[in-house]
DNA sequence: TACTAATTGAAAATGATTTTCAGTAAGGAA
DNA sequence: TTCCTTACTGAAAATCATTTTCAATTAGTA
């Protein structure tokens, strides 16, 4: 996991940011977790490796690391404030309601579907959400 | 139009909520609408029918009829808190980016990819959400 | 028509996010 | 290594969305 949260943080550098205690904490903190977080949670988690990261840097941190795409936007039912690693390439999303366990799983078979969808509506498809809802193999027992 | 948000108002009042001039304005305002409004919308575009409207009053008649799932939330990139006439049993969203236009569309054709990726992952998957982006045939010329 | 409980809008409270700002420190240049 | 510029920092204040509180009003039944 240590391995490639480096990754991320060569990508902020290579993209001109600066490499902080702050942001090292947070990119730990978020990457490679199976778990979507919060802004808050975020911060609860990182401030146990850098006690003195203030709140708006977990923000500002967040959205660097979106605008990148290394990490996205959860959205669910209660909530879209959570972040998770994201995946590489298009991918779909698989939540456990109970855990809160974020999977991806890969599935273009909705190339047919959007075609015909796009011919009877009129529409020009640019982009889609999948999202599957349900028990991990863990919680179902 | 008119003829079935009174359907929606004696939903109300078969729920045991009363019927007032502001709730009439408020769904008058939301339904049929083929645009999702935020709660901030429907205040601007329900006081032309109701001065005296407060927005609080906007968000407590959302929070009732889409208890009664006569309207349901929109996710959307740019964010969560627009409403539209809820569709009848379970439909997918078609959203064009650029006039905000929503149409729903159905195609359960999702059933074997479902039970494939629960057969993958061990998940028990209890519900689903599917939406595409693009552009309606009146913005895409 | 009278009554009672649901509903109202305004104001205050809350919670999330963004902006401002003065001090600090990363990291390239010398 | 040292210096210097500029990005970055956390705290506080500001902003924005939403919820709660409350006293006055009113829908709808008795």
């Amino acid at each position: 996991m240590s391995t490639s949260s480096k990754a991320w943080l060569e990508q902020l550098h290579e993209n001109g940011y600066r490499i902080t205690a702050a942001r090292r904490a947070v990119v730990d903190t978020v990457f490679g977790n199976t778990h979507a977080l919060t802004p808050i949670e975020v911060y609860d988690a990182a401030r146990k490796k850098y006690r003195a990261l203030g709140l708006v840097t977990v923000y500002r941190t967040l959205e660097k690391l979106e605008e990148l795409h290394l990490i996205q936007r959860v959205h669910q039912p209660l909530g879209c404030q959570a972040f998770i690693s994201a995946g590489h390439g298009h991918q779909h999303l698989l939540l456990c309601q109970q855990c809160g366990q974020v999977e991806f799983f890969e599935g273009d078979d909705l190339d047919a579907l959007t075609k015909s969808i796009a011919r009877k509506t009129g529409y020009q498809i640019q982009e889609h959400w999948l999202q599957l809802f349900g028990l991990c193999a863990n919680c179902r027992s």
